[in-house]
DNA sequence: GCTTGATTGTTGCCAATGCAACCGTTACAA
DNA sequence: TTGTAACGGTTGCATTGGCAACAATCAAGC
């Protein structure tokens, strides 16, 4: 055996699997009763939501989705009324995703959702460690996208 | 528009799965190429070399598996000699599941494995940081179990 | 202009996941 | 003892997800 026994419970992957596993189905509650929508479907809406009209390409870069996901979301979103596409003057290519009035609606009462749970959240750890929790999470996604 | 705009980028459930995945697909890499193994068999693979023989139904409530997908992992290593079961005196439905010698040759691989891959982890982070990102994890874990 | 290589988005296919239903066993209470 | 509920584990089925291959478009060099 090794000079150091492997420790399962302080495994940094194993932790966040752990963590984001029980918040991420506590959350999905919200969506997935509601309005039945897929965890890569909230994902697409919540970049259009937040950040306004997008390509799929991107959507896939700042999201770390496959582009396969994020084509099929879309294509769902679309049927639903709750997205449009829209041509891209520079590369016909590429579709402008936007979010329709109707999309736009459930994006808000979503978005208030998960400002509560956030909230929720960060009540239950303390502001303190919430803060420092999300400053290391960003630092290790940053790090790993070398 | 209520009063707090909503940030997806400091949403911790979206955090937390960012770096989730990140890592995790980055350490998959180990056992996934290597040994063509799901991320579910890694994880009784881990909890069987980490703290000895132990029934299914123990290792869905530590690792917060799905039975089904337990289920399956136990067979398909059993079917590579990995994994063998064994009677529980007190309770016919029960089976102790433990790792055969080439089952702990295979652990004792991916244990160093997990052991450098954390190293670098922590690395990245600081020794600081991370033993603090831990504590947090662990924390909303625990809290969510309510 | 033409060719080669990269990029956008879609589809087919297979592996992985989750839910519900199920069988056999156990615990417990009337 | 017998009936009922809970538990351990497996299987079937539908959904989800990722990889590879593809058509269309763009970009860059010759």
């Amino acid at each position: 055996m090794a000079g150091t026994e492997f420790d399962l419970e302080g495994f940094l992957p194993y932790l966040l699997n752990q963590a984001a596993e029980t918040t991420g189905r506590e959350f999905a509650a919200a969506y997935r009763g509601r309005y039945a929508m897929t965890r890569t479907q909230w994902r697409v809406m919540a970049h259009l939501g937040r950040f306004g009209a997008m390509t799929a390409a991107e959507i896939c870069r700042r999201a770390m989705e496959e582009k396969t996901g994020v084509s099929r979301s879309v294509q769902a979103l679309e049927d639903r009324g709750w997205l449009i596409r829209g041509a891209v003057a520079e590369d016909r290519r590429a579709e402008a995703l936007s979010l329709t009035p109707s999309g736009r609606e459930v994006y808000d009462a979503l978005a208030a959702e998960a400002i509560r749970f956030d909230a929720l959240l960060r009540a239950r750890l303390g502001e303190a460690r919430a803060a420092g929790l999300a400053e290391a999470l960003t630092a290790l996604v940053s790090a790993a996208r070398d």
